[in-house]
DNA sequence: CATATTTTGTACCGTTTCGCATTAAATTCT
DNA sequence: AGAATTTAATGCGAAACGGTACAAAATATG
């Protein structure tokens, strides 16, 4: 399913890595204020070239939405490891954030869905949707976590699951914009680590 | 200090009504996506106008970004006032920020600051200077409040009242991400709910 | 009333924007 | 080798962009 030879002239270039030079000035300058120019010097593609491939702006924009989005849920997976206790998991989970987003040439970029999508989320549906979708699936995935430790006694009964999980989420939401605002690192990890003390406070572990 | 007259022709525009107006075109569009045109239809001013009165389109964004945070703490300062509990004052951040959030047209405009200005915080410092301290403040005010409920026994000694006023800004940094992605209202009145119960479960009052 | 001063409105300027039309190049199929 | 097909590169073009020059209008001052 990889190299099934097409007829006519082959890409010079390859679409994974030409998305993640875009992805990075859709970043730094959000959507609107990219421009193809930019994005086609980023590139090294030409714009009918990256009109080509990609479709128009928004078109390409949502692939690389999409591309963090499913990068960012396999992260997120890996972080959860159900073989450590709850409290390693979020920790791993706010310090696998903080390195993403900590790493900008002159401020920190935040997180690409937070800083970005959403402000083109109000007139534009489809970036809504993807920014909607990546939000409840983030918390979903967190929240199978809770309830698994809820399960396993490390949270009380009483603790509310889901509850919980969009909890732990606002605490990254709150990292992605404080990092892009010019907080220091040591700011958002004290953040990060009373986020996991509070959220994991009641477990008596 | 009001009615200096002045020597030309007077203004035929109250600057403070103009701002509003010009603030809700950012609200829905952003920075960088809100035109000139844009601005000078929903003002009902020229160009020229509207650059002689407020300066170029960044410094007319500042500007209305300022008024939007001195509002907020204003509205903020209400809200925490020390003669209720500290759970009612928590709700009523949050319920009067869901009250602005949801409040939009097409879709929930969110928070004029994490909606619009987080997007050009990297490129813009002075854009990033306002909403850093916008965040900072917004932090300290809360506080102060969490300060006072531990010397009134409403949290306990070994509360860290910065830490606790840093999540509960980060659970409204999240409602305005989450308005602004679409989410429900009852789902945002939920977050808000549990996100008190969290702050103030410390508290055994 | 004449002059100075500020705001208003029209028109314009150079630049940038996105998207596409067209041609040249590279590869597969026959 | 030649036809078919896909991509690459150049360049165009109409529209939108931010900003400003300039003249007309409206007020205060002398």
């Amino acid at each position: 399913m990889k190299d099934e030879k097409k007829r006519g002239r082959p890409r010079a270039f390859d679409a994974k890595a030409t998305l993640a030079k875009a992805r990075d000035v859709f970043w730094d300058r959000g959507f609107a204020a990219a421009s193809l120019d930019n994005l086609s010097a980023a590139t090294n593609l030409n714009r009918p070239s990256l009109y080509g491939a990609f479709g128009d702006k928004e078109d390409l924009y949502l692939d690389t939405l999409e591309g963090y989005r499913q990068d960012g849920m396999y992260a997120l997976a890996q972080a959860l490891d159900p073989s450590l206790p709850l409290r390693d998991n979020l920790a791993r989970v706010y310090e696998g954030a903080l390195a993403v987003y900590l790493h900008g040439e002159t401020a920190a970029r935040g997180c690409l869905l937070i800083g970005t999508a959403t402000v083109e989320a109000v007139e534009r549906e489809r970036v809504r949707e993807v920014l909607g979708r990546s939000l409840s699936d983030f918390d979903g995935e967190i929240e199978k976590r809770m309830r698994l430790a809820v399960e396993r006694g490390e949270l009380p009964e009483s603790a509310d699951p889901q509850m919980l999980a969009r909890l732990a989420s606002a605490v990254m939401h709150s990292l992605a914009v404080r990092a892009r605002a010019g907080d220091s690192r040591e700011t958002l990890e004290a953040i990060a680590r009373s986020g996991v003390e509070l959220i994991c406070g009641s477990a008596r572990s």
